[in-house]
DNA sequence: TCCTCGATGTATCGAACTGATACATCGGGT
DNA sequence: ACCCGATGTATCAGTTCGATACATCGAGGA
C-alpha cells in the first residue's frame, strides 16, 4: 500500500526520502503522513526488489558532507507499479488503501477506476446498513454522547456515497463517449 | 487507547471477548473494529496488570465443556480509567484516540470535556491551514483526481470543525447553568 | 559577525495494530 | 439428521506508528 504510494510519486518525478514524505501527505488520506520508520525501510526493501535505484549525492566540496539520497523508479519498477494499479482488487476499497488508490487515478485505465469506485460505494453501503441496524437495536440503551458519535459518522458516510455517486457518474459519462476496452491507454479526456 | 474502550466498556458491564469486540465498533471510529490480534492479548495484559479479573465460566455439564470468559473491572481498574479519562493530554485528540475518548464523555468531566473538544478542534485547524496551503502552492501542477481528494478532505475537515463548533457550544451553555465538576451527569439541552 | 532557529534530510527501535487463520460450540431452519 | 451462520477464544507474521536521534543549511536578529 505504502510501497504503491511511493512507486506513483517516484513515477512522476524522483525525489529524496524527506520530500517523498511530504507528498505523501497530499496523497494519503489526504492529511494522513506516512512515518519515516515506514518510509525508509520501505525505500530499502524497494532498491532490493530492484523497482528503484539510489543516487547518493555526496556533493561536491570535500568539507560539508550533506547526505542526500534522490529515489528513482527502475523499468522494473515501472512495471510493478502498472500491474499494482490494473489490480484493483477488494482490498482498493478499504480505508487507507482507496485514498492511494483514487489519487492515481490518471495513470489508472477507466474500467478499474469505475470497478474501485463501485467496490468502495459497495462497501460504505454495508457500514450504513450495520450501523443503522445496530443504532436501532440498541435505541435508548446508549448515552447521548455515543449516540451523537454513531450520528455524526453514519453521516459521513453518507457523505462519501453521495460524493462517489457523482463520481461515479462522471466515469460513466467519460466512459459512454470511448467505450470501454479501448487499446490507447491514455484515455483522452481525463485532466482538463 | 485501546486499553481505555476495554476499560470504559467493562465499566457499564462485564462481557466476553466476542461481546467486547462487537461494542467495540460502535465506539471505535464508529465502525472501525478492532482485531482479535489486538483485543486477547490486551485483556491477557490488563489481567495481568491487575485491572481486570475474569470469570471463566465451564459450563456445569460435565459433557459439552464450552469456553466462555467473562472480564469484569476491580477496583484498581476503575481507578486507572478515571486517571486516564481525566487525562486529557494531546494524544487526547488525534484521530483514534479522540473516537474513544468523545465515546466516554458520559464518564468525564465537563472541564475535560470541552479542553478536548477544543483540542481537537484546534487541532483540525491546523490541518486546514496546510491542506489550503499547499494546495495553492501547488496550483496547476497536479492532476484533477489528486485535486479532487484534497477538495474532498478539506471539506471533511471544515464539517467536523462545525460539528465540533456546536458541541462545545452545547457544552458551555451546560457549564454555564450547571457550573463546571457538576454531579449531574446529564447534561439537559443537546442535539437539536 | 556570530548565533540561534526552523526547515531539510536520513535513520532506527519498541510498541501497537492488522488480517489471516485456526479451532470449537451453539441454535435454528430444512 | 445435517448444515450453516453466529458465537466464542486464540495466535502469528507482517505492517505501521510515534518518538527519538542525528546532522546540515539558509535566514534573521543580537
Amino acid at each position: 500500500m505504502l510501497e504503491l504510494a511511493v512507486l506513483g510519486l517516484l513515477n512522476e518525478s524522483p525525489m529524496h526520502g524527506y520530500e517523498l514524505n511530504k507528498r505523501l501527505k497530499g496523497v494519503l488520506g489526504p492529511f494522513r503522513a506516512i512515518s519515516y520508520g515506514t518510509l525508509y525501510p520501505c525505500l530499502n526493501a524497494l532498491q532490493t526488489a530492484g523497482f528503484i535505484t539510489s543516487d547518493t549525492d555526496a556533493s561536491e566540496t570535500g568539507a560539508g558532507r550533506r547526505k542526500k539520497t534522490t529515489y528513482k523508479l527502475t523499468a522494473e519498477g515501472k512495471e510493478r507499479l502498472q500491474e499494482q494499479l490494473a489490480e484493483g482488487g477488494p482490498s482498493a476499497w478499504e480505508d487507507e488503501s482507496f485514498g492511494v488508490r483514487f489519487a492515481f487515478f490518471a495513470q489508472t485505465d477507466a474500467e478499474t477506476r469505475l470497478r474501485i469506485l463501485e467496490g468502495r460505494r459497495s462497501r460504505l453501503e454495508e457500514r450504513q446498513e450495520n450501523a443503522t441496524s445496530s443504532m436501532s437495536s440498541a435505541r435508548g440503551r446508549i448515552d447521548r454522547y455515543t449516540l451523537e458519535l454513531q450520528r455524526h459518522g453514519l453521516e459521513s458516510v453518507e457523505r462519501e456515497v453521495r460524493w462517489l455517486n457523482e463520481l461515479i457518474a462522471t466515469e460513466r459519462a467519460g466512459v459512454a463517449v470511448r467505450p470501454a476496452r479501448t487499446r490507447r491507454t491514455a484515455t483522452p479526456q481525463t485532466a482538463k
